[in-house]
DNA sequence: GCCGTTTTCGGCCCGACTGTTTTCAGTCG
């Protein structure tokens, strides 16, 4: 991927830009702005330009003439010019340098200058000689605080998965709650716009003792250790790696506040530019006019209102269109988890289960489930304990008579999860096939082929007409594996076509598709399913991980097949 | 360097915490 490459570059020349004396501020935003956006895109930046070339790069947001000739220069010859003039005169690392907690480009200058620190490396030996504190703007705190930074650098992974940090900061709310020096106490962040990863925690209490929510926090049993401390903003290091902020509001502030750190950042400077234009002013603590009364502030959706706009759900406040529906009062109504009436992609111990078919049906009976797809492996994942044409046949009949005795329960349906083989055919005959309510298939080998054979690939299965989900998609595990590479437009334009549904998998390590795929995805008006691919039934309740990045993907509750009612989803499949 | 429902020029989001300071710069979100 270029993108990673070019947004990196992008920020290293903000940060050498802020040095120079006659910078300009609103530049060096640019910069940063235009990385943040590149970053984020699902579609590598030199496809846009074999598309629709340099102009299909302005019309990203944020990204102009200038930018758009940097980004070309990239492509065409694999540097910008301006960023290794930039290097010769700053030759340091600031890409990883100003990773450590404290460590911007200004102090990170002042290093190199009066010590020759370029890298970390250089970084550890003038600490370890004890040379910064003589520096001026520098002290001994200055000295602590940059070897734990680094420390906590090395010991950190960066961002953690969704489903590891909500549980995590469902713990502290709840303990929060309970502490007795709260009235209310609330998720904001990443977290609660539902990331796939998330970089650090945000929670917003409304106190009348922050003293004490402060010293309470600091003293649980999952905090490694505090990095500031003081009455409305307190952060601390969690032991899962990830650092957490406390923020104390006032009552009548809750609102503007959970406005502003839900964000994203993206979504908010948009919202106060907004603001701005009608005359008004936009903090954490409220929107007012311009002599400072107070126009709006205990209430998040007030604001908005009173921004012309609809209330959007935190899931959607990324920048990527929402706002202006919002002002057009066009926002969609998001799929909820209660609109999920099925599971369709779930594992016992026929494969690599660890729990028998009918614990797993009475397991999602009692979450309110009323039916689920059984899929366990195909052949081919013999590490998996795939199943062979004998023994899914058994697999049937045993879901027959389970679906006898938990008649008034759930309802069971035929299925299992077909590999989609190197050749694109899939590993049951069609023999087998047939007896499934519906086949879901997937890629679990060979996930390295290049982009035009696996495209060719996963085109032959999709249009053998015999699949009804595939799962997820792009085989991609966070942080471990990247996606397989295809070409995205060709085969949800193929899907379509062959009225093949797409799995949105719910396993915080795959969530796949993902926001943005599923965002692309929905211009073909294609189908999904929101499954939790389930091995045990403490997995069932994944569902919210994948309803999250459903929401995030805009979708609502047509969009997807599995809040259909069981005879009108049987009549769904049937091609 | 970007951008346009007042604008192709002149704007561009806002505040908290820390350390080293005697009033503020740097960093962060």
């Amino acid at each position: 991927m270029n993108n990673q490459r070019i947004a990196e570059i992008f920020n290293e020349i903000a940060d050498m830009l802020e040095l120079s004396k006659d910078s300009n501020i609103f530049e060096i935003r640019a910069y940063k702005k235009a990385a943040l956006t590149i970053e984020s895109l699902s579609e590598d930046v030199s496809e846009i330009i074999e598309k629709d070339g340099i102009e299909g790069l302005t019309e990203l947001n944020g990204i102009g003439k200038a930018l758009a000739e940097k980004i070309n220069e990239f492509i065409k010859t694999g540097k910008i010019k301006k960023y290794e003039e930039l290097k010769k005169i700053y030759p340091i690392d600031f890409k990883n340098l100003t990773r450590i907690q404290g460590l911007g480009p200004k102090r990170a200058y002042s290093l190199y200058k009066n010590l020759n620190v370029s890298n970390i490396e250089d970084l550890k030996k003038v600490l370890s000689e004890k040379k910064i504190q003589t520096l001026p703007g520098f002290g001994k705190k200055s000295e602590e605080e940059l070897e734990n930074g680094i420390k906590l650098l090395e010991s950190s992974k960066g961002r953690i998965l969704l489903g590891k940090a909500l549980p995590e900061a469902e713990l502290i709310i709840k303990k929060l709650k309970s502490s007795g020096f709260v009235e209310k106490v609330v998720l904001a962040g990443s977290t609660r716009r539902m990331k796939e990863t998330v970089g650090d925690l945000d929670i917003l209490v409304i106190s009348i003792t922050p003293e004490k929510v402060m010293d309470f926090i600091t003293k649980l049993p999952e905090v490694e250790k505090t990095i500031a401390k003081g009455i409305t903003k307190t952060t601390v290091w969690l032991k899962i790696g990830i650092s957490c902020d406390i923020r104390v509001v006032p009552k009548e502030s809750f609102g503007a506040a959970q406005q502003y750190f839900i964000g994203s950042k993206d979504h908010n400077v948009k919202v106060r530019q907004i603001a701005v234009k009608k005359g008004y002013k936009l903090n954490e603590y409220g929107l007012y006019d311009l002599k400072g009364k107070i126009i709006a502030n205990e209430d998040e959706s007030n604001i908005y209102e009173k921004l012309g706009m609809q209330y959007p759900e935190p899931e959607m406040r990324e920048n990527r269109g929402e706002i202006e529906l919002a002002k057009e009062n066009k926002l969609p109504k998001l799929i909820r988890i209660d609109d999920i009436l099925g599971d369709l992609h779930i594992h016992s111990k026929y494969s690599d289960g660890l729990n028998t078919i009918e614990e797993m049906a009475i397991a999602a009976a009692s979450l309110g489930r009323s039916y689920i797809g059984m899929t366990d492996h195909s052949k081919s994942e013999y590490v998996a304990n795939g199943m062979d044409e004998k023994r899914v046949l058994r697999y049937f009949d045993e879901i027959d008579k389970i679906n006898e005795k938990l008649k008034n329960k759930i309802k069971i349906l035929k299925s299992a999860e077909t590999d989609i083989l190197k050749d694109g055919s899939l590993d049951f005959s069609d023999k087998v096939l047939e007896k499934m309510d519906y086949v879901l298939a997937s890629i679990h080998t060979n996930l390295n082929m290049n982009r035009q054979d696996m495209t060719k690939r996963i085109l032959t299965a999709i249009n053998s007409y015999k699949i009804n989900i595939i799962a997820h998609p792009t085989a991609r595990l966070i942080n471990q594996r990247q996606p397989i590479e295809f070409d995205l437009d060709k085969v949800f334009q193929a899907a379509k076509d062959n009225n093949v549904v797409l799995e949105i998998n719910s396993y915080p390590e795959r969530l796949d598709l993902n926001d943005e795929n599923i965002l692309r995805a929905k211009e073909f008006n294609l189908l999904f399913s929101i499954n939790t691919d389930s091995h045990r039934t403490s997995n069932l309740e994944l569902l919210r991980y994948g309803i999250g990045m459903a929401k995030r993907g805009w979708l609502i509750k047509k969009d997807v097949i599995n809040t259909l009612p069981y005879e009108n989803l049987i009549k769904l499949f049937k091609k």
